[in-house]
RNA sequence: GCGCUCGUAGCUCAGCUGGAUAGAGUGUUUGGCUACGAACCAAAAGGUCAGGGGUUCGAAUCCCUUCGAGCGCACCA
């Protein structure tokens, strides 16, 4: 059992309380102890007695060959002290299992993570990039803590914009050859269009004029597709699962639903349209199914994948969105209520806007000019690496900003190249090692170095890191563990010189930077971001 | 007008279930390589956590309110 359940479950038990009810927190400085807990302050008033004296009581009651002392600070704080014996093998483990190291048991949690699904009718833009690298860390991490999770994109194919798209095609295809074209203002106006076009006629020439919107429609459905299959698969970003919106009218699924909801007596027809009687739930405003011309509207193909979700037997669904759509959320948990399926299953991640800066100023990428910087102009500016790092180390709720003259410029400042570095170092160090035959230690009797022992403790705190990021579906923790961890090791770095020609002194110092380095590339890899041996 | 999200150092951002002296990077000033990688380290300066009120042993964090920003408020997707 690990030591934190041993401290709750004494603590518990001295004072009459559930194990849940006991908390304990890692103390922001060390002189707090390794682990602290507030259970005095909490429950001063429900047992009728001064905080400082509960934390008395503890401190006296509580041995435990683990635990090297116990204080009480006031108002009533309780810190445990432990014996470095559990970090000392922490490490041993660590280097025992590598990789394997975080990997936590199967918890039987079925999750699907919809992210990006950015509609097949142009290039994924740096708004786009966030979604993407939120949700590919995301999966990461809580594949590592034990869910079983599924990648999904879901393929907008099959609403107006889709013809939209081949209007689009056509009139640039017309422009091409010369020929009168009237490209709408509502059209697709970037330049992978015009691209695509261009391909169109390098290879058929004139004879394709005849053809309909349809013929276009396909065509640059398969050319977009795949192009931004292949910008994430450039950034390590990758699906298990690819839904077509088609494929489910194809299957009835649309209509199997729409059927579901008539005979739920939670739709009306008003003005020839069909309504969905979403007030009854969350939403503010009924919503619209069927249009007046006997159309369907967006919303009744997403009710309809939602619920195929929900019967693939997910427990866990998330959905990335950008913040333009956080309106949808009520409406369709709403829908998932009538459909019998239970709301508190889905979870709507939203993602803030990503602001430009270019000469100091904001950037407006329009659809309408098709003015947009792409993922890849980013990644061909700053890199693989910096482009997911950067993404992932802020909080979704931050609405953030891109200096695109900075990032272009001075790339030497990304943290990225911070903790690579470190990692760097150190494979550099244990090459080194490797030559004078210096191997590993079980020990760690020749240490006693201050940060040392933080980059000991940091370790320690790397698997209920990634618990706690699953848990908050917060990737960005993870990057904030890695840039601490790595910050520890040059700061150590700096103060000791690491080979000696004392063998132990050696061997100890190169056992732990070993676990050091296991947990940076394990950590990196959680993030998609690579661990160079040198730079 | 109504709703959602946000407001932390000059700038870009952390701050997990409310905890102990609010932290990094960057920028400014300064010191450190005849030591395993100086893409590094160390130090100084920089804060009314947007303003006000409340809850309590304790609030950047929870509640109310004002101000400001972004985004929604379609029989478009």
């Amino acid at each position: 059992m690990k030591i934190e359940e041993i401290i709750k479950e004494k603590i518990a038990k001295i004072l009459s309380l559930n194990i849940d009810e006991v908390n304990l927190e890692v103390p922001a400085n060390d002189k707090n102890g390794d682990y602290s807990s507030n259970i005095c302050l909490k429950k001063s008033k429900v047992l009728g007695k001064n905080p400082m004296d509960i934390a008395q009581t503890l401190k006296e009651s509580i041995i435990d060959e683990n635990i090297e002392k116990i204080e009480i600070a006031p108002p009533g704080f309780i810190n445990f002290f432990l014996k470095k014996d559990y970090l000392y093998n922490n490490i041993l483990e660590i280097i025992d299992k590598k990789e394997n190291y975080a990997k936590m048991d199967k918890n039987n949690i079925k999750v699907n993570l919809e992210y990006v699904s950015a509609n097949p009718t142009g290039i994924l833009h740096l708004g786009h990039a966030r979604g993407a690298c939120y949700g590919s860390s995301l999966a990461n991490i809580m594949k590592k803590a034990g869910y079983d999770v599924t990648r999904e994109y879901y393929i907008n194919d099959a609403g107006n914009q889709m013809n939209n798209l081949g209007i689009s095609i056509k009139e640039r295809y017309k422009e091409l050859l010369g020929l009168d074209s009237n490209l709408p203002e509502d059209g697709y106006h970037g330049k992978e269009i015009i691209e695509i076009a261009q391909q169109l006629k390098e290879k058929y020439n004139d004879t394709l004029l005849d053809r309909d919107i349809n013929y276009f429609k396909k065509e640059g459905l398969n050319i977009l597709l795949n192009k931004i299959k292949k910008d994430l698969k450039d950034i390590n970003i990758e699906f298990d699962v690819w839904t077509s919106e088609q494929s489910l009218y194809d299957a009835n699924k649309i209509d199997n639903v729409l059927n579901i909801l008539k005979n739920s007596n939670k739709t009306y027809e008003k003005e020839g349209a069909l309504f969905l009687k979403t007030t009854d739930y969350y939403d503010d405003k009924d919503r619209v199914l069927i249009k007046t011309d006997g159309t369907y509207t967006y919303f009744l193909p997403d009710i309809a994948y939602h619920n195929d979700k929900y019967q693939r037997g997910y427990d866990i669904i998330i959905d990335v969105l950008g913040s333009d759509h956080h309106g949808y959320i009520n409406r369709l948990k709403s829908s998932m209520e009538i459909l019998n399926n239970k709301s508190e299953k889905l979870e709507i991640k939203i993602l803030q806007m990503v602001r430009l800066i270019k000469d100091g100023k904001e950037f407006k990428m329009s659809k309408r000019t098709g003015n947009s910087i792409t993922i890849k102009d980013l990644e061909k500016m700053i890199g693989k690496d910096a482009l997911r790092y950067f993404y992932v180390t802020k909080s979704l709720d931050t609405q953030m900003d891109i200096d695109v003259d900075v990032a272009t410029q001075k790339n030497n400042e990304n943290p990225v190249y911070y903790i690579q570095y470190a990692h760097a170092r150190i494979c550099s160090i244990l090459k080194s090692a490797k030559e004078k035959n210096i191997g590993l230690s079980k020990t760690f009797r020749t240490i006693d170095n201050t940060y040392a022992y933080y980059i000991m403790k940091k370790l320690y705190y790397y698997k209920e890191t990634i618990k706690v990021s699953a848990e908050k579906r917060l990737p960005h923790m993870i990057t904030n563990y890695i840039y601490e961890l790595a910050s520890l090791f040059h700061s150590y770095y700096a103060q000791e010189k690491i080979i000696t020609e004392d063998y132990e002194y050696s061997s100890e110092r190169i056992t732990l930077l070993s676990a050091i380095n296991i947990i940076l590339e394990d950590a990196l890899n959680l993030i998609g971001v690579s661990a160079p041996n040198k730079m």
